[in-house]
DNA sequence: TCTGGGGTCCTAGGACCC
DNA sequence: TCTGGGGTCCTAGGACCC
């Protein structure tokens, strides 16, 4: 596929900006700089809970995803502020916008995080010099510091992101996996949560380093195919490309709300379910996608969630059609117990496009000269829809932008062996 | 007083086809 | 008559991340 083929080695960046909802608020609110600040979510009601906060409110123990009422109590004179997406998502763009000035090879995983692949930086800098250089103007020229981690891939350059916050810069070299990597608790490692950490314990490993050595059996017995790629990570194999195009194929959009306070009024839950189809609706006409696949999610309790989904013969994008949708799944899946939230997503995406849809007529004529000639019409319309319109549209905008240059430059690239 | 809302990826079973 | 094995699609749920 288009996996590089990374013969020599890879110099891999993650850039991950600190507590960036309330960076932003400070760098908007100079007055705010200094202070305990925090970021809640319906700062009213019961479901106020910290999104992020300033380290200065970190300091007094406050934490993301504390309810917001104890967040007060640790911290009686903590700021809280709203989310305001719109200034975050101008930020971002900067942000983004400033690293591609070193490289193209640049893939937002966030609002706030992303690789970058500086291997073939034709520039008079070294990759420490780099990272020093796009942190420092972050920090000058948009008020937002961060974090990056430089090692010869994702995986490692991730963990390494994470070693020194803030406005911390890392190296993990290859040689140094031993000795930093694998004395660490394997819950610290990115892609390990608390279940896999719990069952990795019942095989008796807690570190980094012991899953580095785990038995292959066993870890593919216990955590299928995900124990191979972890064990793999561990001992620093990360093959995974820096993608830019990765993040503009959205694959669902949903909105959801937890309720004021369970309900089983169904005007109410109509209405919820009409708002949410209307959100996702507009999200969806911003981005031009069409959806094949409406999914209701419904959380009795707080931990009694069910999801039910609909594919659909022909794509939608409209309020009312998304709501119906959305309604034929409650009425048929509804037990009638209280409801605590509501969600809709539209999944299986495709592009709104006549220019894709010309694609889509081509690569049918192409497929169609693959096929054996008794193949007719019918087979392929079975195969891609009356529509003809292909999902899962991949690398629309391709083009090359250029030439690469072929300095020969300070780097040595294997200075992360 | 006790965990929001946005996502991605993987797994597994059943239906159906060949 | 009893029957295998492979592949795809659909649906639901779970783990994880920010």
């Amino acid at each position: 596929m288009n996996e590089k083929i990374t013969k020599g080695h890879r110099v891999i960046f993650h850039v991950d900006m600190n507590s960036f909802y309330a960076s932003v608020e400070m760098a908007y609110d100079p007055l705010l700089k200094g202070k305990p600040v925090a970021i809640a979510g319906n700062v009213e009601e019961r479901k106020g809970i910290i999104v992020t906060c300033s380290y200065e409110a970190r300091a007094f123990g406050v934490k993301t995803t504390m309810p917001l009422w104890e967040a007060r109590q640790k911290c009686p004179q903590l700021i809280v502020r709203k989310p305001n997406f719109d200034r975050y998502r101008k930020s971002s763009q900067a942000m983004f916008d400033l690293l591609r000035e070193y490289t193209d090879q640049v893939e937002p995983v966030s609002i706030d995080e992303g690789y970058m692949d500086v291997t073939d930086y034709a520039g008079p800098l070294t990759p420490l010099q780099i990272a020093e250089e796009i942190q420092l103007r972050l920090q000058k020229e948009l008020l937002l510091p961060c974090s990056i981690g430089i090692a010869p891939n994702k995986f490692l350059a991730k963990m390494a992101s994470d070693m020194k916050k803030p406005m911390g810069i890392t190296i993990l070299r290859k040689r140094e996996i031993e000795k930093i990597l694998w004395p660490m608790n394997v819950g610290e490692m990115h892609g390990v949560g608390a279940k896999t950490a719990e069952k990795l314990k019942t095989i008796s490993i807690t570190t980094i380093g012991e899953l580095a050595k785990g038995n292959d059996y066993q870890l593919k017995h216990l955590l299928g195919i995900n124990g191979e790629r972890l064990k793999k990570r561990a001992n620093g194999v990360d093959t995974r490309p820096v993608d830019p195009d990765s993040v503009s194929e959205f694959k669902s959009i949903g909105n959801s709300t937890t309720l004021p306070k369970d309900s089983e009024d169904e005007r109410l839950l109509e209405k919820t379910i009409e708002k949410l189809s209307s959100s996702v609706s507009a999200r969806m006409k911003r981005k031009s996608v069409l959806s094949h696949n409406i999914q209701l999610m419904i959380r009795y309790g707080i931990h009694h969630t069910v999801t039910r989904s609909r594919k659909l013969p022909n794509p939608i994008e409209g309020e009312s059609a998304i709501k119906a949708a959305a309604m034929f799944l409650l009425r048929k899946h509804w037990d009638g117990e209280p409801v605590r939230l509501l969600g809709v997503t539209a999944q299986e995406l495709v592009e709104k496009d006549d220019s894709v849809k010309q694609l889509d007529l081509f690569t049918f004529q192409e497929d169609a000269k693959k096929e054996p000639l008794h193949k007719t019409l019918q087979d392929l319309e079975d195969k891609f829809g009356k529509g003809i319109i292909k999902r899962g549209i991949k690398n629309k905008n391709t083009a090359d932008a250029g030439s690469k240059a072929k300095i020969t430059t300070s780097f040595q690239k294997d200075f992360l062996e």
